[in-house]
Parts: structure tokens; sequence; C-alpha cells
RNA sequence: GGUCCGGUAGUUCAGUUGGUUAGAAUGCCAGCCUGUCACGCUGGAGGUCGUCGGUUCGAGCCCGAUCCGGAUCGCCA
């Protein structure tokens, strides 16, 4: 027998309690905190699972004991010992009823004084936990975070292969997409000078699956979008691609609903009750100001424009003479806790999505008052606070101005107050679908329709005869998965009728050459018998983020990149050496 | 590309109106300590105040530029 100097480890360190009384365990893991009281020393010894207390008392020899003595943080170890039920318990440690009298001791390897602590709540700067991801990894929060991700990947994988989907991986060097986020590129030196790029998602071989008979695909996916980055978007993300033959909207939603209860159900412990709700987008704009609602609270917006039209105070006038809107919202009882101050910062606030002002009425015991007193009487803001159901106590905010920002700007207010109200509990989960998207939306830059999803896009199957005469009114067979005010996931029943794709191609003004170069391939594969199909994908770091309670997407990916898309580990990206260039045919121009 | 917040000891932070030797907590090192678990007690080491330039008799503090981290708008079919 080969001769090894690892301990054989019989148990982690978490999972000891007093079923093991009386039994020796063999442990290994890292030092977590050493306290040594002279004649007795105790060491929290720690792995993934979790922490358990280490005894060196006098019944050890002095040898040991001087080592123990030598412990510090970091250090890994192999501890040999007996577990005894404890004479003092720690009530806060899930092992706390019990430690392990040690009788030996192996240090694998020292360590130096770590530049960040290995505790959960250790608040320390991004930057140095991204430089030294694998310390701050220790803590078991991100163990546990890792762990997540891994069993909502594993049920994701048993739900649809229960459900007769087939994993297929595409490829990951494909055609640049001109169209859409911006591609990373990856040149070739076998074809010097020309490039391929990294997939934003995998659209265009899903859709050639379904033509390829797989019917039922899906893959969980590396995606890449070379856009600037968010607490909730990174470079590289994953998706959970899914794609059906055969299927309209409710086939694909009815689906994604059975795999979001069992998720629920199996990994968060929480029923989900079904059908979803279904709310469609122009609804969850009026209502919520946003195409992707938290309904986990009220605030709802309400229309101004019937009261204003003729309103003095030119603010509001103004805003409906020029096609624009007055919205509000009405901030229940909550008059008291926001400040003149206060709503001056909002007003700053708001103005990062173009709005102008906000104007505000408050509903006091006796009398409104409000930013624009001048043009209004007690009668006529009174008349106004109807519309949103005011009474005494309420604070109503108002925007006037373009549709887009008025929805965007209240759309932020009623989120951003229902944060600082202490309104967003994130125990509950309001999933729900936002349906019946607007297939096009007017680019102004361009001066010309631009698909809101993607151009393969189905339009509503009554809005194929306006499609061409009114494309602005015509909706689209796409849905978005929302959770408390995240996009979680997107998708929609694709095109699979040559002459709707070809009119569809039409208002989008694309002219046969570009069609061929963009999507040349699939419209090929298209003419050879295309089942209709549809599907949908998920943010699965979004998801994870979402459920285990986490702020930014960076908390469930192993090794995220910084702001500036910077791996603080490894340090990339970085110049390539005169070599590699020269022999890709690559010059870079310095500035 | 824009806006905002931050950068002072290994770490998290304080630092008054510009004024003597830049502090605290924690961590680290040493000694003492047999029931700690944020162990305790005593002592000690530890600083290019992000960088460069300017104003000033004098700058952590004021001004300009720049770098770095974060949030966000644009952007993300």
């Amino acid at each position: 027998m080969a001769v090894s100097n690892i301990f054989k480890r019989t148990n982690m360190c978490g999972e000891l309690n007093l079923a093991h009384m009386g039994s020796e365990v063999v442990l290994n893991g890292w030092i977590q905190k050493r306290r040594n009281l002279g004649g007795l020393i105790f060491c929290d010894l720690r792995d993934k699972t979790g922490i358990v207390q280490i005894v060196f008392n006098e019944d050890v020899p002095k040898e040991l004991f001087e080592k123990a003595d030598g412990l510090r943080n970091e250090f890994v170890v192999g501890i040999r010992g007996a577990v005894k039920e404890r004479q003092a318990k720690n009530k806060e440690l899930a092992t706390g009823d019990i430690e392990v009298f040690a009788n030996d001791l192996i240090i694998y390897s020292q360590a130096e004084t770590p530049p960040i602590y290995i505790k959960d709540d250790d608040d320390v700067s991004e930057n140095l936990r991204m430089k030294y991801r694998y310390l701050d990894l220790r803590k078991n929060k991100m163990q546990n975070n890792l762990r997540f991700r891994h069993m909502v990947a594993k049920l994701t994988r048993d739900f649809f292969d229960s459900q007769g989907f087939t994993e297929v991986e595409t490829p990951m060097l494909i055609k640049p997409t001109p169209e859409g986020a911006r591609d990373y590129l990856v040149p070739s030196r076998v074809n010097r000078g020309q490039f391929y790029a990294l997939p934003q998602s995998p659209q265009m071989f899903k859709q050639i699956l379904m033509v390829a008979g797989t019917d039922r695909y899906f893959q969980i996916v590396k995606c890449f979008r070379d856009e600037d980055l968010r607490a909730d978007r990174q470079p590289e993300f994953t998706q959970i691609d899914v794609e059906m033959s055969f299927v309209d909207v409710d086939d694909v939603i009815e689906i994604q609903e059975q795999f979001l209860k069992e998720l629920f159900q199996k990994l968060m412990d929480t029923e989900i009750s079904l059908p979803l709700p279904r709310i469609t987008y122009e609804e969850a704009m009026k209502r919520y100001g946003s195409d992707k609602p938290d309904t986990r609270f009220g605030f709802e917006l309400h229309s101004l424009n019937e009261k204003v039209k003729d309103s003095s105070f030119p603010v509001f006038a103004d805003a409906i003479l020029s096609g624009g809107d007055v919205r509000a919202i009405n901030i229940n009882g909550h008059s008291a806790d926001f400040s003149r101050k206060d709503l001056d910062k909002l007003q700053d606030e708001i103005k990062a999505y173009g709005a102008r002002g906000l104007a505000w009425i408050r509903i006091g015991d006796n009398e409104a008052t409000s930013s624009f007193n001048k043009f209004y009487d007690q009668e006529g803001l009174l008349s106004l606070a109807e519309e949103v159901e005011g009474k005494p106590g309420d604070l109503i905010l108002i925007v006037a101005g373009k549709p887009s920002i008025v929805f965007d700007s209240l759309g932020y207010l009623r989120r951003e107050l229902a944060g600082r109200l202490g309104m967003l509990n994130d125990k509950v989960y309001n999933l729900l679908w936002v349906v019946d998207f607007p297939l096009l939306e007017y680019d102004e830059d361009s001066q010309r329709f631009k698909a809101m999803h993607h151009p393969f896009t189905s339009p509503k199957t009554e809005d194929i005869p306006i499609l061409e005469s009114d494309p602005a009114k015509v909706k689209a067979k796409a849905y978005d998965l929302v959770l408390n005010g995240v996009e979680l996931g997107g998708g929609s029943i694709r095109i699979h009728d040559r002459d709707l794709q070809s009119k569809m191609f039409s208002v989008l003004g694309l002219t046969k050459e570009e069609r061929e170069d963009k999507f040349g391939f699939l419209l090929e594969a298209f003419k050879y018998g295309t089942p209709p199909h549809g599907g949908i994908a998920y943010g699965l770091d979004r998801l994870i983020m979402l459920l285990s309670g986490e702020k930014s997407i960076r908390e469930v990916i192993a090794f995220p990149k910084n702001q500036a898309a910077v791996c603080m580990l490894s340090e990339a990206p970085s110049v390539a050496s005169d070599e590699q260039l020269e022999e890709l045919g690559i010059a870079v121009i310095k500035e």
C-alpha cells in the first residue's frame, strides 16, 4: 500500500452533531480561528459545509500542543480526534453541541495573513474581493451560492429531460451578427483576416435544430455581449435556452410554468399557484410604467390627461399639447415620510430619465398643498387628487412630458419609494408574464422600424393583415417572465412561414442583400420544411441572484468581471504579443 | 460617452476653519492565561493619505488633471 501523507477524511465539519458522539473522526479543512487560553487551545476548523470546534488540552503530547499553538488563520490542516458533547454549548453554531478532541494534527500548508477576512458579513471592497476571489469564495455564503447554482442547473436538466427535451451544444465560434448587441470578435488564424463572433445567444442555431427535427431542445449555455456592465449584467452570462416545435404561446408558457413550479417547490420550499398572472405590455406600462412590473406593492400610475388638458399650469398643458402625458402615482399615507428636500432630490434623480421636473400634491387634514399652488385652487387640487383616490395623508407625485419619459420616471419613483418605505419583501415571489408586446418599435435615429424582440418573432395571428399597412399597431407573440420587477426571461413564437418572414423583412427595411448576409443560412434552412416553433431563454444568473436574495449577479458567478469588464483575478484582457498579431494579420491602431 | 458616490495602517473607517508627531476599531507580532467561541490582559510593529501638478509660509483637507472601485443613464435586436 502506498504511503500517504494525507489524512483520509471521515466526515465534513458542518455535519457533525450529537449522533457522532464518541466516534473518532478525521477532518480536513482551513483554520478559521485559534483561541489559545494558555493550557487549552480551541480551533475553529472550516470546510465548505461549515465550522466545528477542535480542542487541544493537557491530554495531548507536548509536541502536538505546541504544533497547535503555531496554527494561524487559513492554515490547511488535517485533524484526527474524538467527538464529545460540549460542556458549554454554542447555540449560534450548527455544530455547537459537540467538539472534537484532537489527538493528531497534520499541517498541509501554512498561509500568510489574508487581505480579506473569511466571514460572511465581512464588508470589504469589491476590488479586493475580485482580486482574491479564491479567498472570497471560501466564505460559506459564497460556497452556498455556488452549490445553489448547481442545484438549479441540475433541476433544470432533470426537468427538461423528463419532458422529452434534448440538451444540444451549439457553437461558440459563430458568424458575427451586425444587429443587436456588440459582438466579441475572435480572429481566425486559418482564415486570415476573418473573424468569428462569440454568440449573444444560440438563437439561430436553436431554430435550425427545430428544422432538424429535434422537436424539444434546451441548453444551459454561455452567452456574450460586449456592452457596458451593471449589477445584473456581465459580458459573459448564462442562459437556460429552450425551443419547442409545434407550439403556440400557451404551450410554451404552460411548460415553463411547470418548470417554475417545480423549481420553487423543490429549491425554495414555496408553492406557486398556476397559471401565473398575465398582463399585457400596454397594461403593464399604464399601471406600472414598466414592461417588467414589480407587483409586490401598489402605487399604480393614473393618467391625468383628461383633467389637465385645459390646465392653466403650462407644464401640464404643454405636455398634452405636444402629444405627451401627465400621469401620477399616489404614495398612499406617506406624505409625512418625505420632506420637501426629499422631493427635490427625487426630482433630480428622475432627470436621469429625461424628466424636466416633479410636481407633487400633499393632502393634509384640512387643505392640500402642491408644488404648483399658483395655478390650482383647493378645488382644483382635490379634483386632480380624485383621479388617484387621494385621501388626507397622501403624497401624489406627477410627471409630465413625453410618454416614455413619464413612464420611466414614475416607474422608477414607485419602486424607489417602495424600497425606501421597506415595502420590498424579498420572501415574496411575484411571478408574472408580460404578453402582447409590440412587434416593432420606431427608431428615431434611423427613421425606420426595428424588431422589438428579433426579426423572427411572429406577429399575433389577427394582426398579420395590418403588418404592412399599420406596423406600429401589430402585437407580437412574445412574452417575458418577470419576477419582482426583474426580467427573468423572454421568448416568442417564431415566424416559420416564408411569405410572412419576407413581409417582416420588408417592414424592417432590409434589402435582399442584407437579409442574405445576416440571416442567409437560417432562411436557406427554412426552405426545406419548417415546423411551427417557439421558445424562451432565462437569465440563469439573475434567477439565482433573486432566489438567493443577492443584489448583484457577481455574487452567484464564481469568477465575474468588474465594471470595466476586467477579470481582476487573472487580469484579462491583456495585449497580444506581436507574434500572435502577426500570425493573425492584425494591426492594432494605437491612439 | 454622461452623471453621482468612494479611494487615509493588512482591513473597515474617523480626521474640525489649511497649522506641531495623521487617529480608532479590528487584524498582525510577542508575553501571560484551562472552557473559549468577537476569549481576556499587557506590550509592540504597522502610513508614498490613489497618482501627478498647482495655490500657500504651510495641503490628508483647497484647485486642476489623471488612475482605480462601485451605482446609474445612454447602450443591452
